[in-house]
DNA sequence: ACTAATAGTTAGATACTCTAATCATTATGG
DNA sequence: CCATAATGATTAGAGTATCTAACTATTAGT
């Protein structure tokens, strides 16, 4: 397919450029993602976090340990089932994220006023279809010989 | 601007998706960026590297190093400056680094497959847009207060 | 109750990233 | 022309991100 071939280019470019856009924040992008992920969706456990995020679990402890002694999130042992943990926003988490993501919408929306009205009007039109084929990967086996 | 605040969280899940590395690939997502640089633009001196991955020196020291030892890139002395070194792909890199961008080119093929013809009529319009958008980046400073 | 499976952590390893310091070479300016 | 500055790359040292394997604690199944 042709589409296949200048698209998938262009979104390798892209993960360049979300990459390292977060300037003057001294959080990692993994780590703001994971902030993200709890703005979004609320406390989640270990596990969620690391399906979520498509990393392991140590990755997951690891990094809710590093955010944790930052103070942006906290552990909650969960009363049902003794073995799992909560993951949770502090207060100051919160408003933090909300803080960067908020700028980073900004500077996004500055980029996208350099464009031209019909780019803009082809971006728009397309949000709904990459949103669909990010369900569809996301419904996609990662691995096919998986254990 | 409302589009800023749709798009821009899906490129942030793209970044997701471009980020994991393909099944049966030994290397990471930067070793085949790198790889694919320098296919796609030739020998590069390690500075040039450097830029085009959006990392420091040292960063590109250490990539290049490591495919120097899995025997994928070699380093080639300039005549002309004696201080800088050419980074280009050996054979056995240089056909590494294609068959691993056919297949992801396939892999993702197969994703596009399952979208209807109008979602894929609307990522093709973007294309341009979006190659756009990378320029736009490319060409903004990335950081305000910079020496 | 014994065993399986599940949730999470710990341990150890490698990759990726940075800044600061160093080395070698090239360019510049009396 | 030589002393100094600028440039290209590497080395040193540190923190984050990631993995697999092994371990602990708890729950579920028979």
């Amino acid at each position: 397919m042709q589409l296949s071939e200048e698209l998938r280019p262009l979104l390798s470019r892209v993960y360049q450029m979300v990459r390292r856009r977060s300037p003057g924040w001294d959080i990692s992008a993994a780590q703001s993602s994971v902030l993200t992920a709890l703005l979004d969706r609320g406390p989640l456990r270990m596990g969620e976090l690391a399906a979520l995020e498509g990393v392991r679990m140590p990755t997951a402890t690891s990094m809710v340990s590093r955010l944790e002694k930052l103070g942006l999130v906290r552990r909650v042992p969960d009363p049902q089932d003794r073995r799992a943990v909560q993951v949770d926003l502090t207060d100051d988490g919160r408003s933090q994220i909300a803080e960067l993501v908020a700028e980073r919408n900004g500077q996004f929306a500055d980029l996208l006023a350099g464009l031209d009205e019909e780019d803009l009007r082809h971006l728009r039109d397309a949000v709904p279809a990459m949103a669909r084929l990010l369900a569809l990967d996301a419904a996609t086996p990662p691995r096919a010989g998986e254990s």
